[in-house]
DNA sequence: TTAGATTAATCAATCGCTTGATTAATTTTG
DNA sequence: CAAAATTAATCAAGCGATTGATTAATCTAA
């Protein structure tokens, strides 16, 4: 019974998390993932308080093992700057588009200019992932295997802007590619190995001296 | 009379724009967009007929006089693509700072991963400025200036992307750049000069031979 | 005077959420 | 063990509030 109930507020987190993906938080009604999950409406409050409690719900179920992953590479003192950076890129390309439902919900939040919990709560994680990649290239660059002159700060908004437009606007992302960025077949097979590829060549030719 | 409706419409929109962006197109209420603005809340349908009319009437403003400026660029034909390259970047940053508003409450509806009417008809106007883009990085291949191993579709992610991270997740980038990227003064003595200098450094970096 | 501009009042629809009742599962107790 | 008591899970119904939109009355200006 644990078990069963374990599962069914999972599989209610899944619908949500594409629900709110495909119409936004405010778009997207707590009728409407109810009825996708085939579950009664006053469950959504029953196990999660509140809409905006299924929306945290979702957000916990997602960060904590990422977060420990991207430090552990950050904190690996038997690799050199270069080979950090490529891993980062694996780890952070791997995970972004398998999850892409859920950073696409997530980015959606967080470009709302007024400020609210919500949008604190979620900045103060995200910059836990920034502060990883940007401690790799602060490091590389102290000894001497990057660029010194470098634009650390726009390096960030590179590595993860790229990654919101190939994500987050799949309908223009697939245009420009040529393919469905949002087929998990295309996804694992086209996207990946060209996104990390790329990314890596990219940091390559503006961070080496 | 004829002069001050205008100017009425004109005012409305810039306030819709605004809480557009900040509260997202169904955050946002008509009641709210026509408080702020000043004016009865059924003037909204009566200018503009629906609240989806005021957002394409935000839409239009904007895209027409941007649009016919990127392409005299890509179609100069006395100028190299190098050249044209930087011409894009200046013109296109000043542009996307100075309504910084407006691209916030763009990217919201196109990240939107479920189709409709609206998102296509965005879909549309978006590849309009993506393909003057992505046509001075062919030229500039095909004429053998730049790179031919560069990822073209790649590259087109990385500068609109790395364009929305700093303008359309604000939180986050004035965090990471240590500045508020939504103060007008910053924006031009801070963030255009730095964003173009470096978008420009990026590009070479990448497309040289 | 009259067409256009503006208003307050109101509409039906939908929102998130709560309620009281019912069923199913678990625990307690004799 | 089995009856009783308790807890958890699920449901239909409906709450008040808010939404976008419309109406009809009023006002303004040429």
């Amino acid at each position: 019974m644990e078990k069963e109930k374990t599962d069914k507020k999972d599989h209610i987190l899944d619908v949500a998390e594409r629900v709110f993906a495909e119409l936004g938080y405010d778009g997207a009604s707590t009728r409407m993932i109810s009825g996708e999950a085939g579950v009664n409406m006053a469950m959504l409050n029953y196990y999660f308080g509140s809409k905006e409690g299924v929306f945290l719900a979702i957000f916990e179920r997602r960060i904590s093992t990422f977060q420990s992953l991207l430090l552990s590479i950050g904190n690996d003192e038997n690799i050199n700057p270069w080979e950090k950076l490529d891993k980062y890129i694996d780890s952070y390309v791997d995970r972004v588009v398998n999850n892409n439902c859920f950073h696409i919900m997530l980015n959606r939040e967080i470009s709302k200019s007024k400020k609210n919990e919500l949008t604190d709560q979620i900045t103060d994680i995200i910059m836990k992932n920034v502060n990883v990649f940007q401690d790799i290239i602060a490091e590389g660059i102290k000894k001497g295997d990057f660029n010194k002159d470098a634009d650390q700060q726009l390096l960030v908004a590179t590595i993860f802007g790229t990654k919101s437009y190939l994500v987050n606007t799949p309908h223009i992302s697939s245009k420009v590619l040529g393919f469905d960025v949002m087929d998990q077949d295309n996804q694992n097979k086209l996207l990946k190995p060209r996104f990390k590829a790329y990314m890596k060549t990219l940091l390559k030719a503006y961070l080496q001296n």
